[in-house]
DNA sequence: ATCCTACGTCAACAATCCTGACGTAAATTC
DNA sequence: GAATTTACGTCAGGATTGTTGACGTAGGAT
């Protein structure tokens, strides 16, 4: 077991860079043959992803997760509201905004794709279960803290 | 403080591919900076950090590693070779070989760009470094079995 | 009434990836 | 020693995903 002093020294910094490169790898892949076969891209995966986990979501949300540009998540929502994986609703309270769900169709294609990764993330979860914590806690600080607001209210869903 | 039960539950398995997203993001990001100063895109990274990592190592295996095409490779390759960061040396034991190593620019290069995101895992890792063990541990779990391979080699050098 | 915001869209372009095919030198196998 | 396989390089063409910049429209805010 290889140490893991206050302050890292450069092997150990080297070893995480490696590890998210090949987790990440892995993790993305294991959704591909799917994606493959419906002629979709990873981009479409993490639209459906993010949509799926906050129903109701404006574009301007989608698009500050995703760091891309409002032209590049054009082209892939308007293949997935074109062949009915994603629905728009107008805002209530902002008329403006287009608020973002899946569809039925949506759900089923997200949950085929979830259910690779799941197997992945739940085979590392299980061997090493009170691996967990640690794993959560360091992902965490990797990120940005608009991240981390992310991820804390998508833990506490208030609606 | 969230549950880590046995059997890892949906809101488990979400909340995981969220951090995966978030964290791999924004780590990559931190090198961006720099790399847009020089017309580089990730790829070149990618290249460098592995070259970097195990110097004297032939194309197959880059290859392998970064899991693209030669083509792909060729490309980024070409480019780095071109401008002096790195170095292709004949094989002594198989001569098709082109091993491959870091120029002293490509090293300083790669050093520029690993201080970015240096900062970002030793905050993470400083701010809990109990959690640092756990972290590796699902890591690992979650890549393919050839990576851990990989990284076991990279952290016993046997040269 | 004016200004700002949340979209959509058009055009052009760049980076990164792909497949498939073909060539060459060197190692390996029969 | 000949045939096969391996480790590269390279050419051609194409798909995806990203970019910038400009412009338009509906609707919220001052």
């Amino acid at each position: 077991m290889p140490d893991t002093p206050a302050q890292p020294n450069e092997a150990d910094i080297r070893l995480a860079q490696d590890m998210l490169f090949f987790a990440y790898r892995d993790f993305t892949n294991a959704a591909d043959v799917i994606l493959a076969e419906l002629g979709l891209g990873r981009a479409h995966h993490r639209a459906l992803h993010f949509i799926g986990r906050m129903p109701g979501m404006p574009v301007s949300d989608l698009l500050s997760i995703l760091r891309i540009t409002k032209q590049s998540l054009a082209r892939v929502l308007n293949e997935l509201v074109a062949r009915d994986y994603v629905a728009q609703h107008q805002g209530r309270t902002d008329r403006r905004q287009r608020l973002l769900r899946l569809t039925p169709a949506g759900q089923a294609l997200e949950r085929r794709l979830f259910q690779r990764q799941r197997d992945r993330i739940a085979a590392a979860y299980a061997a090493e279960p009170q691996a967990v914590d640690g794993f959560r806690t360091i992902m965490r600080g990797i990120m940005d803290e608009s991240a981390r607001i992310y991820i804390d209210e998508a833990e506490h869903p208030s609606r």
